[in-house]
DNA sequence: TATGAATGAGAGTTCATTCAT
DNA sequence: TATGAATGAACTCTCATTCAT
C-alpha cells in the first residue's frame, strides 16, 4: 500500500512526499532519456535516484502512474516556457513563428527531458493491438490550442483557408521531426532549422 | 552458430534459408503490428510462423538482426511502390505531390506493416546511452534522395531557394505524422489529408 | 518495542491500549473473512481499521501475535454463546444435541467471523517443517470439555462405551464440515443439517 | 512460452516432458507438505527438484496449473487405492466400513502427500471474497459417489432413511478430521481411530 | 537444419518490519 | 502513542539465449 494506505492519486500530499515524487519523476526522466523507455526499469530508476526499488511502489501505484507523471510534468514545463511567448506575439503569423522558435529554444536547453517524453510516447504501446493509451489523450488539447489560433488567423484574414487540423498535425510533426533529427545529429544547427521551418510553415499558411 | 557454422550476416545463403528468413521476417512484421514491439517476443513470432523458437536464433544472430531485416524489408517495399510514381512525374513539383499522395496510398493498403515499422523504431533504443541505431542508418538515403530532387527543382527554377535538408526532414516528418494521426484516428480522411499536405508543402517550396 | 518499551504479551495494558487492540483484531477478522488469510496484509487490515500500518506493529509483536488474538477472541465468543445452552440441558444426550444446534445457530449469525477463523487455521502453517502452531493449542481444551461430558454420560449410562477422544474429534470435525459445506453452498439448509447431524451423532453414541 | 509455444494444458506431451512434469509435481507435493502452501514458492519447489525456477514456468502455465496438477494426482492415487476395496465389499455396510478403513490405511502410507493436499485446499482462497475455486469442483463427485452408495443401501433396507447429503458430508469431514488429528498427534493410533469411526458411522446409519 | 528443453537474469509488485519524528 | 516513510527480500512471471540431440 502507498502512503496513508489510501489510493494513489487524488489526495493531499505531504511536503516530503511531494519531494520524493519529484525526485523519482526526475530520475525517471533521466533514465528514460538515457537508456530508452524499454530499458528504463524501476530498478534502474531507483538506482539512479539512490533509493530502494520499493520506494517507487510506495509513492506510485505502479510504473504506469510514474510514467504518466513524467509526461505530465514535461508537458507542463514546455507549456510554461512556450505559451507566454506565443501570447505576447502581435498577430497570428508572429505567434506561429514564435511557437516554432520558442520550442526550439526549449529543446536546446532540455534535450534529455524531451528525449524521455519521446521515449515514453513511443514505448507505450498496449498489448493485443489496443490503441496506445496516451498519445491522443495528451496531444488532443495541444492540437486544439493550435487550431484555435489558426482559425482566428483565418478569420482575421492573416491566413488563407486551409484545413486547420491538417496544418496543426503537420506543424506538430514538423517540430517533433526537427527534434528527432537534432537528437540523432547533435551537430545540426537547431536554430537555423527552426528559422527555416518557421518560414516554410508561414509560406504554407499565407 | 548459424548455418555452416559461419557467422550470420555476410554469406551466400541457400534458397531454403532465404525462404525461412523471409517467413520469419514476415511473421515478425505481423506480430509487431499486432501486439507492439514491446510484446513481440521471439516466442510469439515463432508461434505465428508456426516454427520452433530456436529456428529464429538459428537464422538470425539475435533479435536485433531480425528487427533490422524487418525494417529493411518494409523500406524496400515502400520504395518499390513509391519510386516509379515519382519518376514518371513531369516535373519536380509534380514529383513532390506524387511522393506524398503515393505514400498515403501505400499507407491505406499496408497499415499494419507500417505500424510494425513505427513500433520497431520506437522500441529500439539501445541501453547505456548509445544513440538509437537505426533511424539515421535507414533514413539517410531517403533524405538524400529527396534532397537531390529538391535541388534539381531549385536549379531548374521550379522551387525557391530553401534549405533542402530542412525541407526533406520536414516532408518526411509530416508524412510520418499523417500516418500516426491516421493510426490513432482511423476515421480520419487520409486521402484528403494527403492532398492538403501536398498543397502545404508545395506552397512552402515555391 | 511496544508501549512502555516492554515486550508485547505479558503485561498490564491501559484501557486505551486494549481498545486499540480490540479494534485491530476486529478489523483483522473482517479482512481475513473478506479477502482470505493469504491476502490479508497488515496494510489492508490497517486500512480497514482506519489507522496507520505502524500502529499494528506497535500494539502487536507481529502478524503472528495478531492472528493469535483473532483466533482467541473468536473462540471465546463462540464459547460464550454455546456453553450456557449446553449447561442448561437436562442430560448429556440433550447437551450433545444442544451443542450441535447452538453452534449452527451461531454460524448462521456469524458466518464471516467463522470464515476468518477457518482462513487463519488454514493459512497458518509455519515454514521449515515445524508443525502448525495453533490448531492443537486451541482445540485441545475444546476436546477435553467435550470428552468430559461424554464420559459423564457414559458413567450415567446415557451413552454406550465408545472411545471419547474419537467421538470428540468426530463431533468437532462434523461441525466444521457442516460449516464448510454451508459456506460453499449458501443455499444449503443449515438448520436441517444440524438437526440431521444431531440425530446421527446421537445414534452413534447410544 | 511453454513447450511448442502452444498453450499449456490439452496437448500431446513428449515422454521427457511428462517426466519433468511428474518430477515437478512431486517436488511441489513434498514442498507443500513440508512448509505449507503459503510458503511453497516456485523458488522452493524448483530448489527441491534441483532445477531452475524457469523450468516450472516452462512446463506449467503458472502456479495455479501446477497446484491443480498436484491435487489431481493425489486424488487419483487415493481413488486408485480405495475404490477397489469398496467395490469388492459384500454389501453397503461393509463398503462404508471399507471406505473408512482403507482411507486410513492410505493415510498411514502417504502422510505427506495428503498434507500437501490439505495445504493446497486451505491455502487456495481467492482474493476479494470470491468463493474458493477448487473445493467444490473436486469434492462434489466424491460426495455424489458416496451418496449413491448410501442411497442404494437405503433402497435395499441396509440403511435407515437419513439425509444422504448430510451423511456424506459428515463422513468426509470425519475422515478429514481423523487425518488432521493424526497429523498433529503422530502418536495417535490411526487404525484404532478408523475402526472406532467405522463403528460410529455404522451405528448412525442403521 | 530444426527442435524441445533448460537457463538465469530481470521484470513489476507486494509485504512485514523498522525507525525517526 | 501514532505516523509516514523507507527498506529489502520474496514473490510470480517473461524472455532472449544456449545447447544436446
Amino acid at each position: 500500500m502507498g502512503p496513508s494506505s489510501r489510493p494513489h492519486g487524488q489526495r493531499k500530499r505531504t511536503f516530503i512526499e511531494e519531494a520524493r515524487r519529484a525526485q523519482i519523476v526526475s530520475a525517471a526522466i533521466d533514465t528514460v532519456a538515457e537508456v530508452g523507455f524499454a530499458h528504463a526499469s524501476l530498478s534502474r530508476i531507483a538506482q539512479r535516484a539512490g533509493i530502494s526499488k520499493g520506494v517507487i511502489s510506495y509513492h506510485f501505484s505502479g510504473k504506469d502512474e510514474l510514467m504518466d507523471q513524467v509526461v505530465e510534468q514535461v508537458y507542463s514545463e514546455i507549456a510554461e516556457f512556450v505559451l507566454p511567448r506565443i501570447v505576447e506575439a502581435p498577430d497570428e503569423r508572429a505567434a506561429l513563428r514564435a511557437h516554432i522558435l520558442t520550442v526550439a529554444e526549449y529543446m536546446r536547453g532540455h534535450r534529455e527531458k524531451l528525449m524521455a517524453l519521446a521515449g515514453i510516447f513511443n514505448g507505450m504501446q498496449s498489448p493485443e493491438g489496443t490503441s496506445p493509451r496516451h498519445r491522443p489523450m495528451v496531444a488532443e488539447p495541444v492540437y486544439q490550442g493550435i487550431e484555435e489560433r489558426l482559425r482566428t488567423g483565418q478569420e482575421r484574414g492573416v491566413f488563407r483557408d486551409f484545413d486547420v487540423r491538417v496544418m496543426a498535425v503537420t506543424l506538430q510533426a514538423s517540430i517533433d521531426g526537427m527534434f528527432a533529427y537534432w537528437v540523432t545529429h547533435p551537430d545540426h544547427d537547431l536554430e537555423a532549422h527552426a528559422a527555416e521551418l518557421a518560414e516554410l510553415i508561414d509560406r504554407s499558411a499565407r
